[in-house]
DNA sequence: GCCTGTGAAGCTATTCACAGCT
DNA sequence: AGCTGTGAATAGCTTCACAGGC
């Protein structure tokens, strides 16, 4: 079966919701309920739980710890993931002190960055390494997920090292797209356009 | 005429590459020269320029200068836009330390935090007020975005408080989605969810 | 009566494919 | 020959609306 990536993201978001919103002490809620919470439509989540093979009853919605394990069973999907980090400036070191305790399924075990300075520190629980490891790094931690926050120069040529190294998804902060082989997964975050386009439509709001 | 969000982000993004990978010294471009640098297709060019009502030529594509100038009409529309950041955390000083000189089109001109300790000092340039001025300085500097990096907790008290204040849009970095009265925009940029959804379509790829 | 599960309808976004231009 | 501009086709996503269950 196959879920679509805007449904990943709601179900991510409904499970820390449930866990952050202390919903755990419910035992049942409802689609209603949790489409509040989320912003968006009851009929939205009902689907979205359908496609996740998640079932609730009429009487009393769904129960919050099958969803919990269900939501896991397909994000989670057995063992926590490890994730390294490239570039340890101002943004790499605000993800580093950021991700631990919020994500159940990713862990970031590295970190890489070219200043020989850097190397060797141990930042918000994460070690530092020369990026010539990174090879071995990834190998030896089995890290399948990679981080850019390097400056735009140097963000392809750290993509491509994590690529050859067998790195198969990379979240990109660096403000240019990355080019990847086929398989490979990248998501661009990119702080201007998002902020350009909330520019945009606050003002035509107005 | 209305853009939808997708091409205003894209055209946020032709108007970047074109500018950072120094195609202002050429001064025509074509469609798929575009496309293969924003990672998308040539028609999708064609189409997100035709909706922004940027010609081209059919013997040397597009003007770099009329893309520019075109784009710019669009997304700054006269003026820069100011914003106000809530939330002086390691992410709150990565992203002032990261936008200055980003954008030509937004620039975060004030910062609050509840600590009183933080109040008063200048962070890469951007002075630090307590949230109880939040509403005069909004008015003071014309400010009209909000970004968010507060802890979840206090997310949505911070929220009211900007629309209170008149802020038309808010870029929300808060684990939890903020409700907003109609009007105003909301972008939710929730790292925990980009990350989980990485590693779910990265492990699926293998 | 109010809920879930879901086919069908409606909407939005992307791509195709080709006429027309240079 | 290779490009743009664009109607038409397709694909993808969300909402409607209602049957069936408690």
């Amino acid at each position: 079966m196959a879920i679509s990536k805007k449904t990943i993201e709601r179900l991510s978001l409904y499970r820390r919701l449930i866990h952050d919103l202390h919903y755990s002490n419910r035992s049942t809620i409802f689609s209603h309920e949790l489409a509040a919470m989320a912003h968006c439509t009851p009929a939205q989540v009902r689907r979205d739980l359908m496609t996740a093979d998640i079932k609730g009853s009429s009487s009393t919605g769904y129960d919050v710890a099958t969803l919990t394990t269900g939501i896991n069973a397909i994000l989670l999907h057995g063992h926590i993931q490890k994730a390294a980090l490239a570039g340890i400036g101002n943004l790499g070191r605000a993800i580093l002190s950021y991700f631990p305790q919020r994500s159940p399924t990713v862990e970031i075990t590295a970190a890489f960055d070219s200043d020989p300075s850097k190397i060797g520190r141990i930042i918000h629980g994460c070690r530092t390494y020369p990026i010539d490891d990174l090879a071995s790094v990834v190998k030896d931690h089995a890290i399948t997920i990679g981080i850019i926050t390097t400056p735009r120069e140097a963000a392809q040529a750290i993509a491509d090292k994590m690529i050859a190294a067998g790195i198969r998804g990379i979240l990109n902060f660096a403000p240019i797209p990355i080019r990847v082989s086929t398989g490979v997964e990248t998501e661009h975050l990119d702080l201007t356009m998002s902020l350009e386009k909330l520019a945009y439509f606050s003002r035509r709001n107005s």
